[in-house]
DNA sequence: AATGCCTTCAACCGCGGGTGT
DNA sequence: CACACCCGCGGTTGAAGGCAT
């Protein structure tokens, strides 16, 4: 994804003393002249007049960054109002806890958002919403703040540019089985190039395609009655013993932060990537379940909810389409695909 | 070159839940 | 129980650089 570069560099003043921390770097002293630093210099001089201690808003300098950053180094952190007071700074302690975790925590992480991390962000979203704090937990280094940005920046805008809501259940579907499908594929490529990297972005994917398997067990499930959700948690259960490394995952990574906790409810809403993968090439879907699963269960076909648009769509080879609008643009990335065609930033320009 | 719009993201705000007194 | 305070979350704002005209 190409997440920026503009601001990115813009930012980096700021930026780049935060992250490269206790050595500080250049220089923050443009934010001296935000209008919204309120209270600053001779300003601040003068509401000294009356006895409440002023407070200072606005863009951090480096000053105040070492300040916080020291003083968290030899007390900790928490408490937050009284750290602010008896670190010196004219700050409110929410100020400082946002500065210190959204920016100057040394494992924050920067810069661009990888095809996983992508791909994690719009799957855990349509798990839950705007749960930013949530989904934040699973991208190690990521903040619930650049999450949230992220997704108001560039998901809600490709909504915008589909003409729909990035919460309606038109873009969701286009997610998970245009756009989802590929990230996974980008995930792939990446680890096939970086040997390190493959387990990890093997264990990825593997999670991401139990879900989609649950989700069709569940679909089986309500179809058949209640018995195939004990088949459908069991299957899950084997094929995740079965597939999974033994060993050898990053403890970091987020996939593993994934297994251990985020999916442990069975992944039962989850986006149908796979499905999408097998639409997207215009299989045949049950056979190709059933070559992949072996002791699975015959699947049932794509989710019958699926917005019906999108699953002809994603089907680009049959040629027929209900929402033109759509299809028009699934038509013009099949025409053209290239191997970095579902780099974040480039997927929406086909339309 | 000047101007205005767009994009990004750091920072703020309001609110709700938790905890201490 | 009531109140005050703290913390964390999600939504919103606005500065600044990029880009289009």
């Amino acid at each position: 994804m190409a997440t920026t570069q503009s601001c990115q560099s813009r930012s980096s003043a700021c930026s780049k003393a935060a992250a490269c921390f206790p050595a500080a770097v250049a220089v923050d002293e443009e934010h001296g002249h935000h209008s919204h630093q309120l209270k600053g210099g001779a300003q601040e001089e003068a509401e000294n007049d009356n006895n409440k201690p002023e407070l200072r808003r606005g863009p951090w300098t480096v000053d105040e960054d070492l300040t916080l950053v020291n003083y968290i180094a030899d007390n900790g952190e928490g408490r937050w109002n009284n750290l602010a007071r008896a670190a010196g700074l004219k700050r409110t302690g929410k100020s400082c806890r946002l500065r210190w975790l959204n920016y100057l925590r040394p494992d924050v992480k920067r810069g661009n958002f990888s095809a996983d991390e992508q791909l994690l962000i719009l799957d855990l979203h349509t798990r839950w919403g705007n749960r930013w704090s949530k989904i934040a937990q699973h991208l190690p280094g990521r903040t619930d703040n650049e999450i949230k940005n992220y997704w108001r920046t560039r998901v809600q805008k490709h909504a915008k540019q589909l003409n729909c809501d990035a919460n309606s259940k038109r873009f969701k579907d286009a997610m998970r089985y245009l756009w989802m499908p590929h990230l996974a594929d980008d995930v792939d490529t990446i680890a096939a190039a970086n040997d390190d990297d493959e387990d990890h972005h093997h264990h990825l994917r593997l999670l991401v395609l139990h879900h989609h398997q649950a989700q069709h067990l569940q679909q089986a499930a309500a179809a058949a009655g209640g018995a195939a959700n004990d088949l459908a948690a069991g299957a899950y259960d084997v094929r995740q013993l079965h597939a999974l490394p033994s060993s050898g995952m990053a403890a970091t990574s987020s996939s593993d932060s994934l297994a251990s906790e985020s999916y442990d409810d069975g992944g039962l809403l989850f986006a149908n990537l796979r499905a999408g993968e097998m639409l997207m090439d215009g299989g045949d879907w049950a056979a190709q379940q059933e070559a992949d699963q072996g002791l699975w269960p015959p699947p049932p076909p794509p989710p019958s909810d699926l917005d019906q648009s999108v699953v002809q769509a994603a089907g680009a080879g049959a040629g027929q389409f209900q929402d033109m609008e759509l299809s028009g643009w699934v038509q013009g990335f099949s025409e053209s695909i290239t191997d970095n065609f579902w780099a974040l930033e480039e997927i929406w320009k086909m339309q």
